[in-house]
RNA sequence: GUCCCAGUAGCUCAGCAGGAUAGAGCAACAGCCUUCUAAGCUGUGGGUCGGGAGUUCGAAUCUCUCCUGGGACGCCA
């Protein structure tokens, strides 16, 4: 790093009077390449020597050592430094070029596991928008988690239990057609739903009878279970579909119901804690500072915390995390914070691993979309669209290359998921198709292009790597690449910390518009080809491994 | 009513463990393909960083307050 190069000439010059620590806070990166690499300020120096800022920044300026820099000055409080350009930038080429696509990566001296809750979209119901960024995002930081050491359990926590499929029994059986259900299940069960709902506000029994329904299901009835695991197995069907698309597969697909018989144990364990409160009915749990949490409905019935605790003590006795963490919306940050107070009050230790990391919503106009009404957008049918979309590209700009359809899908499907990553999670996103399948600018595709710019670079240029390779020249136009290129693992951290891939994201777009602008500069292919394609290669790597974290595919040619 | 998240260019967003002239993409306009893929590159215009107060040598960034939008708040998940 960088920055750690500074601190210890820092320390030499200042001796013990600042700390590694304080040094390295204070250090930045200057905005505009005229003030150098890195800069010091001199201010909060200041009142401790108690002289003027630019004073000290002179004096500084002149005791760095300066055999270390290329150029070392004083402007107005600001040490700046510029660094020795050659050595950085060999010192980070030879290291991607020795570590390849393992450049970034941590391993861990002792086993740690993360599980990740994601995806756990709900049965019978079509798979939105939605669902889409839990499973996206969730991919991503299982991906970044697993390139930093991590044994990643990745669980598909299915929404296949509630009262909801009472009500869904009880729509079918009134209503449902089984022809229709095989014909097109999800888009069957779905406008069965829509009906009850729409029913339901003129009838208010139809409510009552829906929590019946549930109530035989959740005691074993056996009519009502093999309509429920009919749906299920119908609805997975559909799913595994958009997975396959996406590239992503889970370890798990422990739904909701796989927790119905761990249910009453956890009850007993609540009230051999003597945690358990009556009230109006209701079996709760008192929490400070929070609403108290529903353990068991009037009616005996469980509820969502009931299970979501099941799970958790489950996944701590199976996989003996470290971390756990649940991808899951932000309009549910109560319950998680309820979810972890219990856990908190039943004492266990291990609830210090588990995390909620929200994401915002996607609107319509402005607004939430509400499935209930039936109205929502498929991610099936805008997948479908990307693919076209890029197709007619390729057609378009690459006709004679090889194999159109599968980088389509590529080129495609990245889009999308770049979209959904490249801002910060807990942003709200309005939904807006154009904005999706816009391959140009700041998105998927145009990293995805400008790896595929570099494989026919290094393909053109027969780069290969060479024992006894040396950079004994660099472009002054690729020395932002250099930075940026140093930067990855630091990068990868943060995503982490932060459980941000848009971090990644980001980083891409700077990587690529470096290179860009590069290739736009410097004739690459020319008579120190040999010095500029390890560059080249370098970038490839950091983007090819960049876009993988993201669970985004690199096409070598589009 | 209480709590949580957000408000930066026409639009979508970066920047927010305080720092030097507030950045990008899209859209608009003007350029660049006889030379490595133009899904690219270069340039121009565009801002009271929601309002106000405070802390500080210094605030888009921290604190308070108000305004606006969204969400959550016991028998849905």
């Amino acid at each position: 790093m960088l920055k750690q190069l500074l601190v210890t000439s820092l320390k030499e010059v200042l001796g013990k009077e600042f700390s590694q620590e304080t040094l390295n806070r204070l250090i930045e990166i200057p905005k505009h390449e005229t003030l150098g690499d890195l800069a010091f300020p001199c201010f909060e120096l200041a009142k401790h020597y108690r002289k003027a800022p630019h004073v000290i920044a002179q004096e500084i300026a002149c005791k760095l050592d300066h055999s270390k820099y290329e150029r070392v000055e004083a402007v107005g409080g600001y040490v700046n430094v510029f660094l020795k350009k050659k050595t950085i930038a060999w010192e980070t080429i030879k290291k991607v070029l020795l570590e390849k696509e393992a450049y970034g990566s941590k391993v861990h001296t002792e086993k740690k596991t993360m599980t990740i809750d994601l995806s756990s979209p709900n049965i019978a119901k079509p798979f939105s928008m939605g669902h889409l960024r839990s499973t996206v995002i969730g991919n991503s930081i299982a991906l970044i988690a697993e390139k930093q050491g991590y044994d990643v359990v990745r669980i598909n926590h299915l929404g296949d239990w509630g009262t909801q499929f009472g009500k869904l029994i009880v729509a079918y059986k009134k209503w449902g057609k089984k022809e229709n259900v095989i014909k097109n299940p999800i888009k069957e069960l779905f406008n069965l739903y829509v009906k009850f709902h729409m029913e339901a506000e003129e009838d208010a029994s139809l409510n009552d009878h829906g929590r019946e329904a549930f109530k035989q299901l959740e005691s074993g009835n056996e009519d009502a279970l093999f309509l429920w695991k009919w749906f299920r197995d119908e609805s997975l069907k559909e799913f595994m579909k958009i997975y396959n698309q996406l590239g992503i597969r889970f370890d798990s697909y422990h739904g909701e119901a796989f927790y119905n018989d761990k249910m009453d144990a956890v009850v007993t364990m609540l009230e051999e804690r003597g945690l358990l409160v009556e009230s109006d009915g209701a079996q709760v749990v008192e929490l400070e500072n929070l609403p108290p949490c529903l353990i068991t409905k009037r009616d005996g019935t469980t509820l969502y915390a009931t299970r979501d605790l099941a799970a958790a003590i489950y996944r701590q006795q199976t996989y003996q995390f470290n971390k756990s963490v649940y991808v899951v919306g932000n309009e549910q940050s109560l319950h998680f914070k309820q979810l972890f107070a219990v856990l908190e009050k039943m004492g266990f230790e291990w609830r210090k691993g588990m995390a909620h990391v929200p994401f915002g919503m996607i609107l319509k106009d402005g607004k939430k979309m509400s499935t209930r009404k039936g109205k929502v957008v498929l991610l099936e049918d805008v997948i479908k669209e990307a693919i076209q979309l890029a197709l007619k590209n390729i057609e378009a700009k690459n006709p004679t290359l090889i194999d159109k359809e599968e980088t389509a899908k590529q080129v495609g499907i990245g889009a999308i998921i770049f979209h959904d990553l490249k801002n910060y999670r807990l942003n709200d996103i309005e939904f807006s198709l154009a904005d999706m399948l816009r391959f140009e600018g700041e998105t998927g595709p145009y990293v995805q292009y400008t790896h595929a710019r570099t494989s026919t670079l290094l393909k053109k240029g027969k780069f290969q790597i060479r024992d006894n390779q040396q950079l004994s020249f660099l472009d002054k136009e690729a020395w932002p690449i250099i930075k940026l290129l140093q930067n990855f693992p630091q990068v990868i951290n943060q995503a982490m910390e932060e459980y941000d891939p848009s971090k990644i994201a980001k980083y891409l777009l700077d990587v690529s518009k470096a290179f860009n602008h590069y290739y736009a500069t410097v004739k690459i292919l020319n008579e120190e080809e040999g010095n500029r394609l390890a560059i080249v290669y370098s970038v490839k790597v950091v983007l090819k491994e960049g876009l993988r974290l993201l669970g985004i595919a690199s096409p070598e040619e589009m």
